[in-house]
DNA sequence: GTATTTTTTTGATATGGATCAAAGCCGCGT
DNA sequence: ACGCGGCTTTGATCCATATCAAAAAAATAC
């Protein structure tokens, strides 16, 4: 990963950003609140684990986890986002998920990456050598166990990925998609559907949502099209969608017999 | 959960098997050797965990965990195999995976199954309530970062999936899925290719593969004559399947261009 | 503000895999 | 051995989505 040494980078260990602890504030870049994964530790806690990490800056496109290359680092996300993704040797592309604030990042076993993982915008997050938190695991059990819960949600999603991309339709794929990214900016209370009318800020181009989707651009713009004549959908500009009817949309998602 | 109670079950607590331990040896049932998941516990460990473990044995086709149910279960296989899957109303299923001797299941997040399991063949397991194995963490936490580790491998097959399911051809699904039975089965040396000719057992029916794969029975089939006539593979019968050519298979699987 | 490039949308056509249909094949019970 | 029912394979056709192409819109540069 030799890219790694053309980051900014501050070699002096800050605090890191677990769910934008200490006090859980807004964000300083952007203003809004990012709600993370280890809301639950202490400060010592937090002090603890800062002694080995590294803030770092990425600037938009930027592969900085490289498929197939050691892993030798963990990556917690506080400002951004980025993609994970597989490659075949042709060029296809598959968008594993994505990641941003407050999310952990370099979960995957073995040696090896098992995807790469690209900033989408401009990144700060905080890194980890994989020794470094091996030796706070040894301190902080605790961490471990939120770091399986993490991996058990990743899990959840992929297998609901899986059946998008194994069984779905075109515009099935997308009604899903809308309803899931709601669910992800913590649009949906308890879980449940957006309000009607809600906006939903996308920021992806259509590339990235077809390579997400297992489809081609021209199919997800003409599902998005075909769901904006049906009026299930409002697209006022490229990366903001209304969700006119959230309930008809869920039922398309899930194909409601 | 209602069909748990036609299940014969032992409520006689007895020793659980997370890799067959405490000898690694042959299984009683099939005489084959599973390797497992938790191989660097003690006997004492062992012994712990056992006091919260059921043993139970079903029969094939039965459905004992149902997506949507209540998460209230772990299990750990020691005979047969298992699909894991997920629906939807109008009866499209999508195979996330299978599990087999020494495999975990019930690693989901929340308090709802995120799938279902279903015995392929007679299973026998062992079932520990999610209470007693939050229990058995407090004394174990060793017992965690084998989860860990068990959750972040089961990550790295999802992401292969998604690719395969997003991106891959029909006949690369199918060239990528031999193989990856291959590595299941341990035919495969330190990660590599099985040898030449070597003969693969599939346990799965046309349907689980094509509900695996993302296609239909008749693809899966048609894709398997054209391996066939292309002399990568020879079929003696609808459960094996000869590799006679494994790296060709790779590049197809690959898409190695 | 205008030119240039990139991204998105829309249209026309092609195609891989789905669907519909029928013929083997295999296991199982009698 | 025979017949039956459920898989699996093969064949014919169709269709959802890919591919190819061009116009429209948005982003970027000048």
């Amino acid at each position: 990963m030799a890219i790694l040494n053309e980051l900014s980078e501050f070699r002096r260990p800050i605090a890191i950003n677990l769910a934008n602890r200490p006090t859980p504030s807004n964000c300083e870049d952007c203003g809004a609140r990012h709600n993370g994964l280890c809301e639950a530790l202490t400060e010592d806690e937090l002090a603890f684990l800062a002694r080995s990490a590294q803030r770092i800056t990425l600037a938009p496109g930027t592969v900085f986890v490289e498929e197939g290359e050691k892993a030798a680092y963990f990556y917690n996300i506080n400002h951004g986002n980025v993609r994970l993704f597989k490659s075949l040797p042709d060029g296809r592309r598959q968008i594993t998920g994505f990641s941003g604030p407050g999310h952990f990042l370099g979960l995957a076993a073995g040696e090896n990456n098992a995807f790469s993982a690209e900033a989408m915008d401009s990144v700060k997050l905080c890194r980890f050598s994989r020794a470094s938190l091996m030796a706070v695991f040894e301190e902080l059990p605790v961490l471990e166990r939120k770091l399986l819960g993490v991996a058990m949600h990743e899990l959840v999603l992929a297998q609901q990925q899986m059946l998008l991309l194994g069984r779905k339709t075109a515009i099935e794929r997308i009604a899903s998609f809308l309803l899931s990214w709601a669910v992800r900016l913590e649009m949906c209370p308890a879980g449940g559907l957006p309000a009607a009318n809600s906006v939903l800020k996308l920021p992806l181009s259509r590339t990235d949502l077809a390579d997400y989707l297992g489809l081609t651009i021209e199919t997800v713009s003409r599902s998005l099209s075909q769901l904006k004549r049906d009026g299930m959908i409002d697209i006022p500009n490229i990366h903001e969608i209304i969700l006119l009817r959230p309930r008809t949309l869920s039922e398309i998602a899930e194909a409601a017999v």
